[in-house]
DNA sequence: AATGAATGAGCTTTCATTCAT
DNA sequence: GATGAATGAAAGCTCATTCAT
């Protein structure tokens, strides 16, 4: 057996996979660079001390360092959605308890976290002058529109594109993304059930025939902020 | 009698009214160009060809680029408390009529337009990366809930640490907070009467003992969206 | 009387001394900065902001900075030599009490200390390439081997041109700039009785005939070498 | 047998030793350039057309200028002694012939020309404000006091700590320093014969057991200087 | 396929100098 | 005469990208 030939050449199978291996490490070490130093401090330099991999390699996989900023806030996007529908699907069935859950997935720990949270606003923040950015925040924005769009018609038991369905869900996602915001300017502070249990109460004043979520503000009440750090 | 006291620095007016124009103009420009190529993309040759001031000046005014970047947070953070404080004050006495006042301000187009809504999330982008522009979006948060605190522990006739207040705050500055980001999102789309009446219906639910809500409500509901754009 | 016209015309002589004044605080002004912070490190702002003058001073005075720092050479070469031949002028009139008096005052702390070797050394650095420079460090040469020349020759009792006197002359300032060199590196090990020691110890064993520096050698002696520092 | 294990970065050789030759010809661009212009004259860009290498070549391989200019500085340094010891080395046994050497390098062509000692002057005199430079100063000074200790105390028979053996390296070392700076600031008019022949004569005058010093200043008595240049 | 030395445009900042006040 | 705000060339440095190895 010749040994420098395998070298040279290692198996096809082995080649894609560390292929692929490389370029989720450099989309992982860009999201982290993000999150830690934002846009402007994630340089080139950066993602590759990260990942421990070759400077030439983000040239060879993505092209450019824009083209992976891309691609990298398109895997945040993806992922986020994917834990967002697996929570939703495995709700039981009535929309109540879908738009429940779907609220809770995007309160919980596995969403918002100091990291993706950091890298959403970050993407947003250059969104504005980068077109590109853009489109995955408005494409998160118009697929959860949907889904909660879809929940809401069925909670009023009208039509999806009626003004009632509208401005539920219209408001629903407002409260969430307040959430969102708040969670980013004190991640210390934060109280996931205080924001659940504000969310549920106003949910509870505009949808009376559901007493689910006036429950949900009493099951959400007792929760005590604690506070973090030294 | 006039002392001619100034002998030894003539006319120190006309040269402290150039300086303080050029303060100002850089700060202008700087924003104007955070607000069109993000905060990456202001650099500082960038600023001084939208000045039309000289290179220098940058670093005769403020040391340097970030010294400037925070005075252009602290500009804008002003402005906006100015223009929302102004407005609520001109409302009448009732706290429902301050906190609709606060409402509309922000969803006015003076506070809620391409440009400053750019530049916030712009600066919001860098935060978590940059503490010194955190806090500006942290005191603006933190004024904004003391204020929407007062009026809603008014309308609730209660403490205004009480559970309820905090939560009705939470929510209200939540909603607001949604609308900011669906307007950054589509600005074009954007239509202020759906906000408001969004709003108005989430606080007409809450507050049922406080009909100007619901009627708010009626007032906004035959607002059409206009498209703008090519 | 008129008070405006005397603000802005003091009397001549007045105006004159604070002119004088002006231009004395900006040469010590510059020669402090060179001694503390080299040739390359002495900006007109570093100057200005030590003499606590205006910037337009310097150009006012001046013209340029590189003439300011030539008045600046000029006036560490003159204060040299003004106090140099005032220390040989009042020594008795043979020639080895001159010669004496001359070294001596070499290694003096007026002369020898770490401002204004510094100064001599980062003048020197830059004389290379900068020719202005240079004639200062060389009209020093050369006026020194003049008075150091014709004391020689008295000692010799030869001509100041001949192989004897030249070659004693030249050891004599060689030794001399040795001991600033020295100085120079470990002004804080320097040993003044050493040095003088050394020099004449050089200067007995060359001139046996004048047993006054055999006496000195054993008058530097007993000098003790104190370590300063932490 | 020779293991191919370098097949992962194949052919290393060629690449690290260009990435040597890189950094040796900034090393040498930078000493050419501050014999010719000082240390303030020697900017970047300077450097960079010397070499004819590329901007960003200084900062791959030395990070700043400054890390530059202090290998530079060790690149002068280690040159010079390795030259010098050398030298001394090749000399006869004998001590008085080992510090004939040593002094006769100091004052040869290798040594004494004008590019390296503009560079030592040049080093000097940023060396009191900056520091690391004065290490590399300091270094030879302890280095050279070394070596000429030894040899002084084997001359004299005595410990090499005694005051004799001290005073007669201090001037020794002393009377090879006024040469260089007699070079430096003559380098025209500079008679290495004369030099030698003054150390020699100072030598032959402490050291009279030993007659090769008196030789030396009949041998280098016949020296005429000539004048270079137009 | 993978590497990292090399490139040079463009970055922020410093600077000597000018000139309206 | 004196001031210091203003200028813009040039400084040191960082960067995304290229390409020989």
């Amino acid at each position: 057996m010749e040994l420098s030939a395998r070298t040279q050449t290692p198996a096809p199978g082995k080649r894609a996979a560390s292929k692929a291996r490389s370029r989720k490490a450099l989309i992982e070490a860009t999201l982290d660079s993000i999150a830690e130093a934002g846009i402007a401090g994630t340089s080139v330099s950066r993602i590759v001390a990260k990942s421990a991999l070759s400077r030439g390699m983000i040239h060879l996989h993505f092209d450019n360092k824009e083209h992976l900023f891309l691609e990298a806030a398109r895997s945040l996007a993806d992922s986020y959605f994917e834990h967002l529908l697996r929570f939703a699907s495995e709700a039981s069935g009535t929309p109540e308890q879908r738009l429940i859950a779907l609220i809770e997935a995007d309160l919980g720990e596995e969403i918002l976290n100091p990291r993706s949270i950091a890298i959403w606003y970050a993407f947003r923040g250059e969104a504005r002058s980068h077109n590109a950015f853009m489109a995955y925040s408005d494409t998160r924005d118009r697929r959860l529109r949907q889904i909660y769009g879809a929940a809401c018609a069925e909670l009023l038991g009208a039509d999806a594109r009626s003004p009632e369905v509208r401005d539920l869900t219209h408001g629903a996602i407002a409260l969430l993304e307040g959430m969102w915001a708040d969670y980013f300017l004190h991640s210390d502070a934060f109280d996931r059930g205080a924001a659940r249990r504000v969310i549920f109460r106003f949910l509870a004043a505009v949808l009376p025939r559901y007493p689910v979520f006036a429950e949900l503000v009493a099951a959400n009440g007792r929760a005590r902020r604690v506070r973090r750090g030294p």
